[in-house]
DNA sequence: AAAATAATTATACGCTTGAATAATTACTGG
DNA sequence: CCAGTAATTATTCAAGCGTATAATTATTTT
Protein backbone atom coordinates (compact mmCIF):
# COMPACT_ATOMS: atom_id res chain seq x y z
CA UNK A 1 0.00 0.00 0.00
CA UNK A 2 2.77 2.19 0.68
CA UNK A 3 3.65 4.19 -2.40
CA UNK A 4 7.67 5.04 -2.86
CA UNK A 5 8.94 8.07 -1.06
CA UNK A 6 9.39 10.93 -2.95
CA UNK A 7 12.96 11.54 -4.29
CA UNK A 8 14.81 14.00 -2.17
CA UNK A 9 16.80 16.71 -3.62
CA UNK A 10 18.46 20.21 -3.59
CA UNK A 11 17.30 23.41 -5.20
CA UNK A 12 19.62 24.74 -7.01
CA UNK A 13 20.41 28.64 -8.86
CA UNK A 14 18.42 28.67 -12.01
CA UNK A 15 21.95 29.16 -13.99
CA UNK A 16 23.95 26.05 -12.22
CA UNK A 17 20.53 24.33 -13.14
CA UNK A 18 20.50 25.40 -16.43
CA UNK A 19 24.17 24.39 -16.71
CA UNK A 20 23.77 21.30 -15.77
CA UNK A 21 20.66 20.80 -18.35
CA UNK A 22 22.59 22.20 -21.13
CA UNK A 23 25.38 19.58 -20.15
CA UNK A 24 23.49 16.89 -20.08
CA UNK A 25 22.40 18.09 -23.91
CA UNK A 26 25.47 18.28 -25.37
CA UNK A 27 26.34 14.76 -23.34
CA UNK A 28 23.48 12.93 -24.87
CA UNK A 29 23.45 14.23 -28.11
CA UNK A 30 27.24 13.54 -28.13
CA UNK A 31 27.33 9.88 -27.14
CA UNK A 32 23.86 8.76 -28.67
CA UNK A 33 22.47 11.49 -31.57
CA UNK A 34 20.44 14.21 -31.89
CA UNK A 35 17.65 11.19 -32.10
CA UNK A 36 18.45 9.91 -28.87
CA UNK A 37 18.06 13.84 -26.99
CA UNK A 38 14.35 13.42 -25.81
CA UNK A 39 13.39 15.26 -22.88
CA UNK A 40 13.30 12.56 -20.36
CA UNK A 41 16.92 11.08 -21.34
CA UNK A 42 18.35 14.60 -20.80
CA UNK A 43 16.67 14.51 -17.89
CA UNK A 44 17.76 11.66 -16.32
CA UNK A 45 21.19 11.95 -17.23
CA UNK A 46 20.94 15.44 -15.40
CA UNK A 47 19.73 13.24 -12.46
CA UNK A 48 16.10 15.82 -12.73
CA UNK A 49 12.96 14.69 -13.28
CA UNK A 50 11.66 15.75 -16.86
CA UNK A 51 9.81 18.50 -15.33
CA UNK A 52 12.13 20.43 -14.65
CA UNK A 53 13.22 21.10 -17.49
CA UNK A 54 10.33 23.29 -18.78
CA UNK A 55 10.61 25.03 -15.87
CA UNK A 56 13.52 26.47 -16.63
CA UNK A 57 13.71 26.21 -20.74
CA UNK A 58 10.26 27.01 -22.59
CA UNK A 59 10.23 24.43 -24.64
CA UNK A 60 12.72 21.41 -25.69
CA UNK A 61 14.12 23.17 -28.77
CA UNK A 62 14.56 26.23 -26.22
CA UNK A 63 17.47 24.18 -24.54
CA UNK A 64 18.83 22.83 -27.43
CA UNK A 65 19.40 26.13 -29.11
CA UNK A 66 21.12 26.80 -25.43
CA UNK A 67 22.95 24.04 -25.94
CA UNK A 68 24.14 24.61 -29.34
CA UNK A 69 24.95 28.05 -28.60
CA UNK A 70 27.04 26.78 -25.11
CA UNK A 71 29.05 24.37 -27.30
CA UNK A 72 30.57 26.22 -30.06
CA UNK A 73 31.08 29.00 -27.35
CA UNK A 74 33.40 26.22 -25.69
CA UNK A 75 35.20 25.13 -28.82
CA UNK A 76 35.80 28.49 -30.39
CA UNK A 77 37.23 29.26 -26.58
CA UNK A 78 39.24 26.19 -26.85
CA UNK A 79 41.00 26.91 -29.51
CA UNK A 80 41.41 31.15 -29.18
CA UNK A 81 42.78 30.55 -25.66
CA UNK A 82 45.26 27.29 -26.42
CA UNK A 83 48.77 27.82 -25.56
CA UNK A 84 50.90 29.52 -28.67
CA UNK A 85 47.64 31.42 -29.62
CA UNK A 86 48.15 34.30 -27.08
CA UNK A 87 51.40 35.51 -27.79
CA UNK A 88 54.86 35.19 -29.46
CA UNK A 89 54.69 36.47 -33.27
CA UNK A 90 51.48 36.76 -35.10
CA UNK A 91 53.23 33.41 -37.34
CA UNK A 92 53.28 31.61 -33.70
CA UNK A 93 50.04 33.00 -32.92
CA UNK A 94 48.40 31.85 -36.56
CA UNK A 95 50.26 28.44 -36.04
CA UNK A 96 48.65 27.90 -32.44
CA UNK A 97 45.51 28.64 -33.84
CA UNK A 98 45.47 25.99 -36.43
CA UNK A 99 47.13 23.55 -34.09
CA UNK A 100 44.81 23.64 -31.38
CA UNK A 101 42.06 23.38 -33.81
CA UNK A 102 43.49 19.87 -34.89
CA UNK A 103 44.32 18.58 -31.75
CA UNK A 104 42.42 17.07 -29.16
CA UNK A 105 40.49 17.71 -27.17
CA UNK A 106 39.21 19.66 -29.94
CA UNK A 107 39.37 17.12 -32.81
CA UNK A 108 37.34 14.32 -30.69
CA UNK A 109 34.55 12.58 -32.08
CA UNK A 110 31.89 13.59 -29.43
CA UNK A 111 32.46 17.13 -30.75
CA UNK A 112 31.17 15.79 -34.20
CA UNK A 113 28.69 14.35 -33.61
CA UNK A 114 27.37 17.66 -31.71
CA UNK A 115 28.36 19.67 -34.82
CA UNK A 116 26.60 17.43 -37.07
CA UNK A 117 23.50 16.91 -35.35
CA UNK A 118 23.28 20.79 -34.69
CA UNK A 119 23.75 21.63 -38.12
CA UNK A 120 21.53 19.22 -39.46
CA UNK A 121 19.11 21.11 -37.30
CA UNK A 122 19.73 24.34 -38.06
CA UNK A 123 19.27 23.55 -42.08
CA UNK A 124 15.66 23.92 -41.09
CA UNK A 125 15.65 26.14 -38.16
CA UNK A 126 15.64 29.34 -38.37
CA UNK A 127 16.79 30.24 -34.84
CA UNK A 128 19.27 27.56 -34.72
CA UNK A 129 20.56 28.75 -38.61
CA UNK A 130 21.24 32.16 -37.05
CA UNK A 131 24.05 30.55 -34.30
CA UNK A 132 25.01 28.55 -36.96
CA UNK A 133 25.90 31.57 -39.04
CA UNK A 134 27.43 33.84 -35.95
CA UNK A 135 29.81 31.12 -34.89
CA UNK A 136 30.97 30.48 -38.42
CA UNK A 137 31.50 34.04 -38.64
CA UNK A 138 33.36 34.51 -35.46
CA UNK A 139 35.45 31.53 -36.11
CA UNK A 140 36.21 32.84 -39.62
CA UNK A 141 36.81 36.29 -38.64
CA UNK A 142 39.73 35.12 -35.81
CA UNK A 143 41.41 33.17 -38.44
CA UNK A 144 41.15 36.12 -41.08
CA UNK A 145 42.73 38.74 -38.10
CA UNK A 146 45.83 36.43 -37.75
CA UNK A 147 46.60 35.65 -41.39
CA UNK A 148 46.57 39.98 -41.80
CA UNK A 149 48.49 40.38 -38.99
CA UNK A 150 50.85 37.65 -40.12
CA UNK A 151 51.48 38.81 -43.77
CA UNK A 152 51.83 42.51 -42.74
CA UNK A 153 54.70 41.08 -40.29
CA UNK A 154 56.57 39.55 -42.35
CA UNK A 155 56.14 42.76 -45.34
CA UNK A 156 53.18 40.93 -47.46
CA UNK A 157 50.23 43.09 -46.55
CA UNK A 158 47.46 41.99 -48.66
CA UNK A 159 44.09 43.38 -49.69
CA UNK A 160 40.72 42.57 -48.20
CA UNK A 161 39.59 40.77 -50.95
CA UNK A 162 43.03 38.57 -51.28
CA UNK A 163 42.72 37.74 -47.16
CA UNK A 164 38.99 36.96 -47.71
CA UNK A 165 39.71 34.34 -49.92
CA UNK A 166 42.61 33.00 -48.13
CA UNK A 167 39.92 32.90 -44.68
CA UNK A 168 37.70 31.08 -46.37
CA UNK A 169 40.12 28.65 -48.23
CA UNK A 170 42.07 28.37 -44.52
CA UNK A 171 38.99 28.22 -42.76
CA UNK A 172 38.04 25.19 -45.05
CA UNK A 173 40.87 23.18 -44.63
CA UNK A 174 40.76 23.14 -40.80
CA UNK A 175 37.14 22.41 -40.62
CA UNK A 176 37.64 19.91 -43.55
CA UNK A 177 40.45 18.15 -41.42
CA UNK A 178 39.05 18.78 -38.19
CA UNK A 179 35.45 16.96 -39.26
CA UNK A 180 37.62 14.00 -41.03
CA UNK A 181 39.94 13.55 -37.27
CA UNK A 182 36.71 13.60 -35.44
CA UNK A 183 34.62 11.17 -38.00
CA UNK A 184 37.19 8.60 -37.90
CA UNK A 185 39.85 8.67 -35.62
CA UNK A 186 41.29 5.82 -35.97
CA UNK A 187 42.36 6.98 -39.82
CA UNK A 188 44.99 9.58 -38.83
CA UNK A 189 48.53 8.78 -36.55
CA UNK A 190 48.91 11.34 -33.38
CA UNK A 191 49.89 14.82 -34.69
CA UNK A 192 49.36 14.08 -37.97
CA UNK A 193 45.90 16.50 -39.00
CA UNK A 194 47.80 19.15 -37.15
CA UNK A 195 50.94 18.57 -39.34
CA UNK A 196 49.04 18.49 -42.69
CA UNK A 197 46.92 21.47 -41.24
CA UNK A 198 49.89 23.64 -40.58
CA UNK A 199 51.47 22.89 -43.97
CA UNK A 200 48.65 23.76 -45.86
CA UNK A 201 47.79 26.52 -44.31
CA UNK A 202 51.65 27.68 -44.67
CA UNK A 203 50.92 26.61 -48.39
CA UNK A 204 48.06 28.70 -48.81
CA UNK A 205 48.84 31.98 -47.60
CA UNK A 206 52.79 31.51 -48.54
CA UNK A 207 53.79 31.76 -44.86
CA UNK A 208 56.71 29.64 -43.15
CA UNK A 209 54.55 28.15 -40.10
CA UNK A 210 57.09 25.64 -39.33
CA UNK A 211 55.89 24.37 -36.15
CA UNK A 212 57.57 24.82 -32.49
CA UNK A 213 59.23 21.73 -31.10
CA UNK A 214 55.57 20.42 -29.37
CA UNK A 215 56.68 16.49 -30.41
CA UNK A 216 59.48 14.70 -28.31
CA UNK B 1 -22.04 3.44 -42.45
CA UNK B 2 -20.38 2.93 -45.21
CA UNK B 3 -16.51 3.19 -44.30
CA UNK B 4 -13.98 5.15 -46.94
CA UNK B 5 -13.27 3.04 -49.81
CA UNK B 6 -9.59 1.33 -49.96
CA UNK B 7 -7.46 3.25 -51.55
CA UNK B 8 -6.11 2.55 -55.31
CA UNK B 9 -2.96 1.26 -56.05
CA UNK B 10 -0.46 -0.30 -58.83
CA UNK B 11 1.69 -3.60 -58.24
CA UNK B 12 5.51 -2.12 -58.62
CA UNK B 13 8.33 -4.19 -59.15
CA UNK B 14 10.63 -4.50 -56.24
CA UNK B 15 13.35 -2.10 -57.30
CA UNK B 16 11.30 0.26 -58.05
CA UNK B 17 9.41 0.40 -54.50
CA UNK B 18 12.78 1.03 -53.18
CA UNK B 19 13.88 3.05 -55.16
CA UNK B 20 10.80 5.37 -54.31
CA UNK B 21 11.19 4.81 -50.67
CA UNK B 22 14.87 5.70 -50.59
CA UNK B 23 14.13 8.78 -52.87
CA UNK B 24 11.38 9.41 -50.15
CA UNK B 25 13.50 8.66 -47.39
CA UNK B 26 15.88 11.30 -48.96
CA UNK B 27 13.45 14.10 -49.81
CA UNK B 28 12.18 13.82 -46.06
CA UNK B 29 15.76 14.29 -44.46
CA UNK B 30 17.08 16.80 -46.58
CA UNK B 31 13.97 18.81 -46.13
CA UNK B 32 13.03 18.55 -42.79
CA UNK B 33 16.12 16.71 -40.85
CA UNK B 34 17.01 13.17 -39.82
CA UNK B 35 13.97 13.49 -36.48
CA UNK B 36 11.75 14.00 -39.27
CA UNK B 37 12.11 11.13 -40.69
CA UNK B 38 9.50 8.98 -39.61
CA UNK B 39 8.28 6.01 -41.03
CA UNK B 40 4.75 7.54 -41.68
CA UNK B 41 6.27 10.36 -43.07
CA UNK B 42 8.19 8.77 -45.20
CA UNK B 43 5.64 6.39 -46.74
CA UNK B 44 2.92 9.90 -47.34
CA UNK B 45 5.73 11.44 -49.56
CA UNK B 46 6.01 8.42 -51.49
CA UNK B 47 2.49 7.79 -51.66
CA UNK B 48 2.21 4.50 -50.00
CA UNK B 49 0.69 3.48 -46.68
CA UNK B 50 3.53 3.05 -43.85
CA UNK B 51 3.23 -0.89 -43.93
CA UNK B 52 4.76 -1.34 -47.41
CA UNK B 53 8.00 -0.07 -45.78
CA UNK B 54 8.38 -2.85 -43.50
CA UNK B 55 7.54 -5.02 -46.16
CA UNK B 56 10.63 -4.18 -48.02
CA UNK B 57 12.96 -3.07 -45.52
CA UNK B 58 13.71 -5.31 -42.66
CA UNK B 59 13.18 -2.23 -40.34
CA UNK B 60 13.34 1.45 -40.98
CA UNK B 61 17.04 1.67 -39.99
CA UNK B 62 17.82 -0.75 -42.77
CA UNK B 63 15.52 1.64 -44.67
CA UNK B 64 18.01 4.36 -43.53
CA UNK B 65 20.95 2.52 -44.09
CA UNK B 66 20.30 1.88 -48.17
CA UNK B 67 19.48 5.60 -48.64
CA UNK B 68 22.93 6.64 -47.44
CA UNK B 69 24.65 4.61 -49.38
CA UNK B 70 22.69 5.62 -52.00
CA UNK B 71 23.02 9.67 -51.42
CA UNK B 72 26.77 8.68 -51.13
CA UNK B 73 26.60 7.08 -54.27
CA UNK B 74 24.72 10.04 -55.94
CA UNK B 75 26.99 12.44 -54.71
CA UNK B 76 30.22 10.56 -55.90
CA UNK B 77 28.72 9.93 -59.07
CA UNK B 78 27.78 13.51 -59.94
CA UNK B 79 30.91 14.12 -59.47
CA UNK B 80 33.10 11.57 -61.21
CA UNK B 81 30.56 11.81 -63.61
CA UNK B 82 31.16 15.57 -64.63
CA UNK B 83 32.47 17.18 -67.92
CA UNK B 84 36.05 17.71 -67.76
CA UNK B 85 36.45 14.96 -65.09
CA UNK B 86 36.42 11.98 -67.48
CA UNK B 87 38.76 13.57 -70.63
CA UNK B 88 42.18 16.02 -70.79
CA UNK B 89 44.65 15.97 -69.32
CA UNK B 90 45.76 14.66 -65.72
CA UNK B 91 45.61 18.49 -64.86
CA UNK B 92 42.32 19.36 -66.57
CA UNK B 93 40.50 16.40 -65.07
CA UNK B 94 41.92 17.03 -61.52
CA UNK B 95 40.77 20.95 -61.97
CA UNK B 96 37.52 19.79 -63.30
CA UNK B 97 37.14 16.90 -59.88
CA UNK B 98 37.30 20.16 -57.92
CA UNK B 99 35.04 22.36 -59.85
CA UNK B 100 32.47 19.85 -60.00
CA UNK B 101 32.90 19.52 -56.23
CA UNK B 102 32.31 22.96 -55.43
CA UNK B 103 29.73 23.66 -57.91
CA UNK B 104 25.75 22.95 -57.78
CA UNK B 105 24.07 20.46 -57.65
CA UNK B 106 27.01 19.27 -55.68
CA UNK B 107 26.72 22.25 -53.35
CA UNK B 108 23.56 22.06 -52.18
CA UNK B 109 21.71 22.38 -48.77
CA UNK B 110 19.88 19.79 -49.09
CA UNK B 111 22.70 17.86 -50.00
CA UNK B 112 24.54 19.14 -46.62
CA UNK B 113 21.58 18.37 -44.56
CA UNK B 114 21.61 14.92 -45.69
CA UNK B 115 25.28 14.65 -45.15
CA UNK B 116 25.37 15.92 -41.55
CA UNK B 117 22.03 13.87 -40.34
CA UNK B 118 23.42 10.54 -42.06
CA UNK B 119 27.09 11.71 -39.99
CA UNK B 120 25.50 12.05 -37.36
CA UNK B 121 23.93 8.91 -37.00
CA UNK B 122 27.29 7.16 -37.83
CA UNK B 123 29.19 8.36 -35.39
CA UNK B 124 27.16 5.57 -32.79
CA UNK B 125 25.56 3.41 -35.31
CA UNK B 126 27.78 0.48 -36.24
CA UNK B 127 26.57 -0.16 -39.93
CA UNK B 128 26.12 3.47 -40.74
CA UNK B 129 29.74 4.03 -39.43
CA UNK B 130 30.89 1.28 -42.11
CA UNK B 131 29.24 3.22 -45.02
CA UNK B 132 30.50 6.51 -43.87
CA UNK B 133 34.33 5.21 -43.64
CA UNK B 134 33.66 3.45 -47.12
CA UNK B 135 32.46 6.16 -48.86
CA UNK B 136 35.03 8.77 -47.64
CA UNK B 137 37.81 6.51 -48.39
CA UNK B 138 36.32 6.34 -51.77
CA UNK B 139 36.60 9.65 -52.76
CA UNK B 140 39.71 10.59 -51.28
CA UNK B 141 41.37 7.59 -53.13
CA UNK B 142 39.93 9.12 -56.39
CA UNK B 143 41.21 12.18 -55.50
CA UNK B 144 44.80 11.33 -54.74
CA UNK B 145 45.13 8.68 -57.70
CA UNK B 146 44.38 12.10 -59.89
CA UNK B 147 46.81 14.19 -58.37
CA UNK B 148 49.44 11.33 -58.37
CA UNK B 149 48.72 11.49 -62.07
CA UNK B 150 48.80 15.09 -62.39
CA UNK B 151 52.38 15.46 -60.71
CA UNK B 152 53.40 12.56 -62.79
CA UNK B 153 52.46 14.26 -65.91
CA UNK B 154 54.74 17.48 -65.16
CA UNK B 155 57.44 15.33 -64.01
CA UNK B 156 57.08 15.89 -60.25
CA UNK B 157 56.74 12.63 -59.11
CA UNK B 158 55.55 12.12 -55.80
CA UNK B 159 56.28 9.48 -52.83
CA UNK B 160 53.30 7.86 -51.11
CA UNK B 161 53.49 9.66 -47.93
CA UNK B 162 53.43 12.87 -49.73
CA UNK B 163 50.48 11.60 -51.48
CA UNK B 164 48.88 10.88 -49.19
CA UNK B 165 49.14 13.78 -47.62
CA UNK B 166 48.66 16.18 -50.31
CA UNK B 167 45.45 13.62 -50.71
CA UNK B 168 44.62 14.54 -47.11
CA UNK B 169 44.65 17.80 -47.60
CA UNK B 170 43.48 18.52 -50.91
CA UNK B 171 40.47 16.46 -49.43
CA UNK B 172 39.95 18.51 -46.40
CA UNK B 173 39.79 21.72 -48.16
CA UNK B 174 37.55 20.79 -50.47
CA UNK B 175 34.90 18.67 -48.14
CA UNK B 176 35.52 21.93 -45.80
CA UNK B 177 34.68 24.55 -48.80
CA UNK B 178 31.44 22.06 -49.58
CA UNK B 179 30.08 22.40 -46.37
CA UNK B 180 30.15 26.06 -45.47
CA UNK B 181 28.38 26.67 -49.14
CA UNK B 182 25.96 24.16 -48.58
CA UNK B 183 25.29 25.26 -45.23
CA UNK B 184 25.82 29.22 -45.79
CA UNK B 185 24.37 29.75 -49.44
CA UNK B 186 24.35 33.18 -49.58
CA UNK B 187 27.56 33.67 -48.25
CA UNK B 188 29.49 33.49 -51.02
CA UNK B 189 28.91 34.45 -54.97
CA UNK B 190 28.59 31.96 -58.04
CA UNK B 191 31.52 30.47 -58.50
CA UNK B 192 33.40 31.65 -55.50
CA UNK B 193 33.88 28.45 -53.62
CA UNK B 194 35.01 26.67 -56.98
CA UNK B 195 37.57 29.05 -57.58
CA UNK B 196 38.67 29.71 -53.97
CA UNK B 197 38.93 25.67 -54.32
CA UNK B 198 40.74 25.02 -57.34
CA UNK B 199 43.17 27.84 -56.39
CA UNK B 200 43.35 25.54 -52.77
CA UNK B 201 44.59 23.18 -54.41
CA UNK B 202 47.18 24.40 -56.63
CA UNK B 203 48.74 26.18 -53.76
CA UNK B 204 48.81 22.70 -51.94
CA UNK B 205 49.79 20.48 -54.97
CA UNK B 206 52.08 23.11 -56.40
CA UNK B 207 50.63 22.02 -59.70
CA UNK B 208 48.93 24.87 -62.34
CA UNK B 209 44.67 24.05 -62.02
CA UNK B 210 44.28 27.51 -64.81
CA UNK B 211 40.71 27.04 -64.68
CA UNK B 212 39.59 26.59 -68.35
CA UNK B 213 37.29 29.52 -69.64
CA UNK B 214 34.10 28.04 -67.79
CA UNK B 215 32.51 31.88 -66.83
CA UNK B 216 31.77 34.38 -69.78
C1' DA C 1 -12.51 -16.99 -66.75
C1' DA C 2 -11.34 -18.84 -62.54
C1' DA C 3 -7.82 -19.72 -59.13
C1' DA C 4 -3.53 -18.75 -57.01
C1' DT C 5 -0.27 -15.42 -55.39
C1' DA C 6 1.89 -11.68 -53.47
C1' DA C 7 1.80 -6.59 -53.27
C1' DT C 8 -0.59 -3.31 -50.82
C1' DT C 9 -3.84 -1.32 -47.55
C1' DA C 10 -5.93 -1.21 -43.09
C1' DT C 11 -5.99 -1.73 -38.35
C1' DA C 12 -4.26 -2.50 -33.92
C1' DC C 13 -0.77 -2.77 -30.17
C1' DG C 14 2.38 -1.24 -26.70
C1' DC C 15 5.60 2.29 -25.93
C1' DT C 16 7.60 6.89 -26.16
C1' DT C 17 7.14 11.60 -27.00
C1' DG C 18 6.66 16.86 -25.52
C1' DA C 19 3.84 19.28 -22.75
C1' DA C 20 0.56 20.59 -19.00
C1' DT C 21 -0.92 20.50 -14.36
C1' DA C 22 -1.16 19.12 -9.51
C1' DA C 23 1.20 17.81 -5.36
C1' DT C 24 5.15 18.21 -2.35
C1' DT C 25 9.32 19.81 -0.14
C1' DA C 26 13.59 22.45 0.46
C1' DC C 27 14.91 26.70 1.46
C1' DT C 28 14.41 31.90 3.05
C1' DG C 29 13.09 35.94 5.69
C1' DG C 30 10.86 37.32 9.58
C1' DC D 1 11.01 28.22 14.51
C1' DC D 2 7.48 29.15 11.71
C1' DA D 3 5.10 30.82 7.47
C1' DG D 4 5.65 31.77 2.86
C1' DT D 5 7.46 30.75 -1.64
C1' DA D 6 9.12 28.75 -5.50
C1' DA D 7 11.99 24.87 -6.96
C1' DT D 8 11.25 20.26 -7.78
C1' DT D 9 8.75 15.93 -8.19
C1' DA D 10 4.82 13.30 -9.62
C1' DT D 11 1.11 12.42 -12.54
C1' DT D 12 -1.64 12.89 -16.51
C1' DC D 13 -2.73 13.64 -21.45
C1' DA D 14 -3.14 13.40 -26.32
C1' DA D 15 -0.38 12.54 -30.16
C1' DG D 16 3.11 10.11 -32.54
C1' DC D 17 6.37 6.33 -32.78
C1' DG D 18 8.02 1.54 -34.90
C1' DT D 19 6.26 -2.77 -35.52
C1' DA D 20 3.06 -6.71 -36.13
C1' DT D 21 -0.82 -8.85 -38.24
C1' DA D 22 -5.11 -9.32 -40.76
C1' DA D 23 -7.90 -8.05 -44.74
C1' DT D 24 -8.12 -6.87 -49.56
C1' DT D 25 -7.03 -6.34 -54.33
C1' DA D 26 -4.09 -6.11 -58.55
C1' DT D 27 -1.72 -9.10 -61.25
C1' DT D 28 -0.16 -13.64 -63.01
C1' DT D 29 -0.96 -18.43 -64.04
C1' DT D 30 -3.45 -22.04 -65.84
Amino acid sequence: MSSPPRRKFRRETASQRKDDLIAATLQVISESGVRAATVRTIAERAEVTQGLIRHYFSSKEDLIAAAYEHHMTQMTDAVATAKDVTAGTARDRLAGFVMASLSPPVVNPGWVALWSGFLNEALHDADLNKIHQRTYHHFRDQLEALIAEALRETDQPAPPERLRQLAIASNGVIDGLWLEGGALPQEFATGELAKIGLDSVAALTGLDLHRKAIDT
